[in-house]
DNA sequence: CCAGGGATGGACT
DNA sequence: GTCCATCCCTGGT
């Protein structure tokens, strides 16, 4: 199987919303050790939903009309690294920043599949049996990856979080555009089908109230 | 310093 | 399907 992970040139383009679509089928993997001294454990999951955030004209975007705070500075940098804040006190959500640096685009991934490292998920996430919620959510996958605040502006480049092309085609029939989840905050920008959903899964987040028939995909056995 | 918010999750029926 | 606890951190002062 071809599988590389993603370069820098990948995330530097300026259409996130394409970027956005890309992702899914992409593999995210982490390699992290949760301070243990054993050393780090490698987790992975194919990207099945994704939302884009463009600043500075989206009013959903933390970094709307070019805001910038000690929180929303890592979104100007130069596609290619993460973009991962507290949500509700509680949630680590991760975003992938894209576009040239200044220009704070961001992805957020919304939900995985597991592939790689589900026992471990499975602990992180104090659970003992698969289930389709494992990672079927912003802050339930990166408590599964062990992506936490703490890996806010990490290189995705680099060998603690990066993403693989493992030759999944995705058509662009097998992908749902749908309008972002929570963020009723931004006025025009609500309705815009700027959420992309992999058809054939059944973990996507749950706000995700569709039904198809092709929604009968199960998660393979640990 | 502190009021208010928030790209949610899970418990429950 | 519905409901609501969550609590740290941001950002303006």
């Amino acid at each position: 199987m071809n599988k590389k992970k993603l370069p820098l040139d990948f995330y530097r383009r300026e259409d996130v919303l394409a970027i956005s679509r890309e992702l899914l089928g992409k593999v995210l993997f982490t390699n992290l050790d949760d301070g243990r001294k054993e050393g780090p454990i490698t987790t992975a999951g194919v990207i099945i939903e994704t939302e884009a955030y463009r600043a500075p004209e989206d009013k959903a975007s933390h970094a709307y009309n070019d805001r910038r705070t000690k929180r929303t500075e890592v979104m100007f940098a130069a596609g290619g690294v993460s973009y991962v804040y507290l949500c509700y006190g509680i949630h680590s959500l991760f975003n992938v920043v894209t576009g040239p640096k200044d220009t704070a685009h961001a992805v957020l991934v919304r939900a995985i599949h597991p592939i790689i490292g589900i026992e471990h998920m499975l602990k992180r996430r104090n659970q003992n049996t698969l289930k389709s919620n494992l990672t079927s959510g912003p802050g339930v996958l990166s408590n599964a990856l062990g992506i936490n605040t703490f890996h806010n502006s990490t290189d995705l480049t680099g060998a603690d979080i990066w993403i693989e092309d493992h030759g999944y085609v995705i058509s662009s029939k097998d992908i749902i555009a749908t309008p972002r989840i929570g963020i009723a905050y931004a006025k025009e920008y609500v309705d815009l089908p700027w959420r992309f959903v992999l058809k054939n899964y059944e973990n996507i987040s749950k706000s995700a109230t569709y039904t198809e028939d092709s929604m009968s995909y199960k998660p393979s056995k640990v």
